[in-house]
DNA sequence: TGACTTGTTCAAAT
DNA sequence: GATTTGAACAAGTC
């Protein structure tokens, strides 16, 4: 699922491939995918323009325009992206493409459709609107303590709010935990400062070594308490056995004898 | 067949 | 008002 490591594999993947060249065409077959603008305004801006740049925050995507703002790009659950040369064949299906001068393109694929695609003027601008908190990669640990200070909720939810941090889902949220020894239903405020500040140590370091694989979970084993997320299996640092518990809406896998 | 999955949003509760 | 909780959405998988 794309969280910010995966987001950040995408923000190179569009750098490796979709700068600079004129886009000829956009196709969208999914317009109820477009979070503030329309099908022809979309067409209206990309059309004759070109990609001249990146930007990451959170799980978001920004691709600067050479003329007139930024694309942004939000993957959802299921977002994927494709470029494909021009002899090459592009996915069958995609919410939006994109055909290049040379005739390659470059395809955004959302099978379950939860992702969005908007037309910004500028990013900073977007990101207080819609409320984002500070990027978890970004983010200095004094600015990480004050915003979980007073907190009453699980831990596991608030870091995992994107108003609070931006770019942690549940399934690292599960990592850094696990990682950290911490319950995932602690609240906040009852964790100690050292607690904290682990879970801000932890958490730079797993999303780092995340980005650095390009989010390739084969690469990342040893972070998880499980390869498999299925309740029941031994826990891989002690005796206990792996539990299964809806938080904040979400299936979380931890372990009970080791993590409180 | 239907329960389960995730990120986000909105509504309701505290 | 701020924070927290929970349901809803979409569609693929098993």
């Amino acid at each position: 699922m794309p969280e910010l490591p995966e987001v950040e594999s995408f923000r190179r993947y569009v750098e490796d491939h979709a700068l600079h060249q004129k886009i000829q065409e956009i196709k969208l077959s999914k317009p109820q995918m477009l979070l503030n603008t329309t099908v022809i305004s979309l067409k209206d801006v990309l059309e004759s323009n070109t990609f001249v740049s990146t930007h990451r925050h959170g799980k978001l995507l920004f691709i600067k325009l050479k003329e007139q703002g930024f694309l942004m790009l939000h993957f959802g659950m299921t977002g994927e992206l494709f470029y494909a040369g021009k002899n090459d064949l592009p996915p069958e299906n995609y919410v939006l493409r994109i055909i290049f001068h040379d005739g390659s393109t470059f395809s955004f694929s959302d099978s379950r459709m939860l992702g969005k695609i908007a037309l910004v003027e500028n990013y900073n601008d977007f990101i207080k609107q819609r409320g984002y908190g500070p990027d978890a990669l970004q983010l200095t640990e004094k600015e990480f303590l004050t915003l979980l200070s007073k907190r009453k909720a699980a831990i596991k939810t608030v870091i995992m709010n994107q108003k609070i941090i931006a770019g942690i889902g549940n399934e690292f949220s599960d990592a850094i935990l696990f990682q950290c020894r911490i319950h995932p239903l602690s609240p906040v405020n009852q964790l100690k400062n050292e607690q904290l500040k682990e879970v801000f140590d932890m958490t730079k370091k797993i999303l780092k070594e995340a980005v650095k694989v390009n989010a390739d979970r084969d690469k990342l084993k040893h972070f998880f308490l499980l390869n498999q997320r299925k309740a029941g299996l031994p826990c891989v640092r002690c005796k206990g056995q792996t539990a299964f518990k809806t938080i904040g809406g979400r299936s979380s896998y931890f372990c009970p004898s080791c993590q409180n």
